[in-house]
DNA sequence: GAGAAACCTGAGCGAACGCTCCAGAATCTG
DNA sequence: CAGATTCTGGAGCGTTCGCTCAGGTTTCTC
């Protein structure tokens, strides 16, 4: 089951990935509005009624796209032990790719007025909130400050300034 | 200039700012992407044409209300002298009208894509680091600290965490 | 009043949208 | 090799989109 030798559902399910990473270069570089059935398609190179066939809507395509972004951020989150482990992960945030931070927070605005993502916005909830108690084990007042600086230091990333490393440590 | 005795204008100027308001209405709850001609138009409730007698495109509506709301938040950021005033403002904006704020991180997410928003971007940017030089005087090194803050407690307000006012006098 | 200026709107065009359908190519199974 | 399964993709339906335009209404000026 976990490895298909089957060639005809190998192949398919490399175009289905192709299909994910099309739809989260289109989203993080022109936003979610721009993802289109034929816009994803000439980007994956697939015909467009191969959209159709390996996602059974446009909307849910985008919907999982984006909770495999969400899931590499969760990951990378729950990996974190330490303050300056933090620290390397959202100067790395910053630095690197930012279409896919961008499609994160497209992720949760998106989440904000569709119920049926809420799920999804509490997976990045929770992961900060276990991250928080895991460095500040002695401190829980401190927590919530923690938690509000990570997101700030995210949302600049996304904007533009470049996170200063020197200022995190001064929790 | 400032004050049109003319019927013909004054009519056509409660008109547009209908269009702008409805405008606002619609990003807040269904996104940036449902605004069309014919929905702002119908939300508003003016024929379709109008809108565009208005604005010379759909997009330049959006543009105008989406700087109009930035203005809002730029002015409140603008009145704020102490550290108090600035927890009365962000639990002001964490329980009134979510819709209007969720509508100010549509336009940053926009800004983000769109050179031509930049400005926009700017402004939110200065505010709120002018905010944090007047309420840090003395302490130059800590003011990144509460613009990450800040922008994190906004973040976590438009996704439905209410914010503790005791959280921000931590600082 | 008459005429000019400003404001307003319904009809509709071309393009793009999501999605369905089905015939054919590729691949595995007996 | 035959038959079942899986994948492929072009045609096209009905809908909605942004936008144009020609003509009509309201308001001001004289």
């Amino acid at each position: 089951m976990p490895e298909h030798a089957d060639g005809r559902r190998r192949k398919g399910e490399r175009r289905r990935r192709a299909l994910l990473d099309a739809t989260l270069r289109l989203v993080g570089e022109h936003g979610a509005a721009a993802l289109t059935q034929r816009s994803v398609a000439a980007e994956a190179g697939v015909p467009p009624s191969a959209v159709l066939y390996y996602f059974s809507s446009v909307d849910e395509l985008l919907v999982a796209a984006l909770t495999t972004v969400n899931d590499r951020y969760v990951d990378r989150l729950a990996g974190v032990g330490t303050v300056a482990e933090l620290v390397d992960v959202l100067d790395e945030w910053s630095r690197s790719d930012r279409s896919l931070t961008v499609a994160e927070y497209e992720l949760l605005l998106l989440a904000v007025r569709r119920p049926d993502l809420a799920p999804q916005l509490r997976r990045w909830d929770d992961a900060l909130e276990a991250t928080a108690r895991r460095l500040l084990p002695a401190a829980p007042e401190r927590r919530p400050l923690l938690v509000a600086c990570v997101n700030g230091l995210c949302l600049a990333a996304v904007l533009g300034s470049p996170a200063d490393p020197a200022v995190l440590r001064r929790i």
